[in-house]
DNA sequence: GTCTATAGGCTGATAGAC
DNA sequence: GTCTATCAGCCTATAGAC
């Protein structure tokens, strides 16, 4: 039963929807406190530093999100039905069903991870939090795709990686080119083309010109 | 000819690699000023503030690099040949060479736009300096993609620019699960990879199965 | 656990000498 | 154009009352 506390809880959703939002040297601890509506100084009390808030934020959904990841991938990994479309899916669906269920929380999360993901300065955090899972997909892909190398299966993996983290970040990139007409938060809509994106990106980065091949 | 002024330019390209290497916020005046060798002052004869300086750095290479793209664009728009894979290129080509020719520069103003183009916060600025670009690249891909709607066309197209950004941003995470061995600043590894990606995500999230199809 | 007060330092921006 | 000095405000983090 984590966070049981509920001020703890309040710091905790207060940061990550503002790291979200703005980024994480652009909020003070004094904004995120207000938005938890409670004191400056607890936030030390609970936190030892803003760095240790920002680990905390992260750590306290990664573990959900790839528990429900790696059940994902049990079901597949190492049969014979393994397929690049499932394996981005276990990127995929566990996070979408998580927004549908959750909502706005694991919407900032998401948007919050984009951010880190890109700069060098947090791949420790990232890399602590995610690597261990997205190792065993690189790992089943390079099981299903026999013959590429090693360093070329990572480096395709880490380009759809970032195409999945480009539409979480929602930028406000299509909204702008459409002239209002297509929102980026619109996951409903994205989310298919998205699947379809990585998938084929793959497949083509990877030398398997023939859509149905494994 | 732009910058003549040898002190205002220095301010250019110190605020250009500190911004790329830390972002925006996490990045002071005074740092920018010290790694430009002059005085706190002299920003503000300048530039107005840090915010118009963030400005004129991005300012200072979009054009160049648009003018490089509307001509490899202007090669292949309206023409018989033009294909994904060449679209694609009108992209990629035009940075990568930028980046041979001039090195280190353009890779931290590739890495800062990476960064800028992720928030909401500066959708106004990119829109100013990319989106006619990007428009123009839109309206040859629905040419040459008919019967897809517009709006599916765009969202596929923006996330194929978040897979390039995200490469651009050189975030660690290919070095972080390779332990080491693979580089995210290989671009000459990765470009043939990222072309690859781009052209078959395009392709499959458009409908377009057969790899021959234009 | 909660709240107040404050330390000590850095921030963006400006005024004015040269 | 360059440089120095400084303002007013905000920052993270902590100490200590309750």
């Amino acid at each position: 039963m984590p966070d049981t506390n509920a001020t703890r809880t309040r710091i905790l959703d207060a940061a990550e929807r503002l790291f979200a939002r703005s980024g994480y040297d652009a909020v003070s601890i004094r904004e995120i406190m207000r938005e938890a509506d409670t004191q400056l100084g607890l936030m030390s009390y609970y936190f030892a530093s803003k760095e240790a808030l920002l680990e905390a934020v992260v750590a306290r959904r990664s573990s959900h999100l790839n528990d429900r990841r790696c059940a994902c991938l049990a079901i597949i990994a190492g049969t014979a039905e393994s397929s690049i479309e499932q394996i981005v899916d276990v990127l995929l669906a566990p996070f979408f069903e998580l927004v549908s269920e959750e909502g706005e929380a694991w919407k900032s999360y998401a948007k919050l991870n984009a951010q880190l993901a890109q700069s060098p300065r947090w791949s420790g955090l990232i890399k602590e939090n995610f690597d261990d899972m997205t190792t065993l997909l690189i790992d089943e892909l390079e099981r299903i795709v026999p013959g590429v190398a090693r360093a070329d299966i990572l480096r395709a993996f880490v380009i759809a990686i970032g195409a999945m983290l480009a539409v979480l970040a929602t930028s406000g990139r299509m909204r702008s080119l459409s002239n209002g007409y297509v929102l980026d938060e619109d996951f409903d809509a994205i989310r298919p083309q998205l699947g379809e994106f990585m998938s084929g990106g793959l497949r083509q980065a990877l030398g398997l010109s023939d859509r149905n091949a494994r």
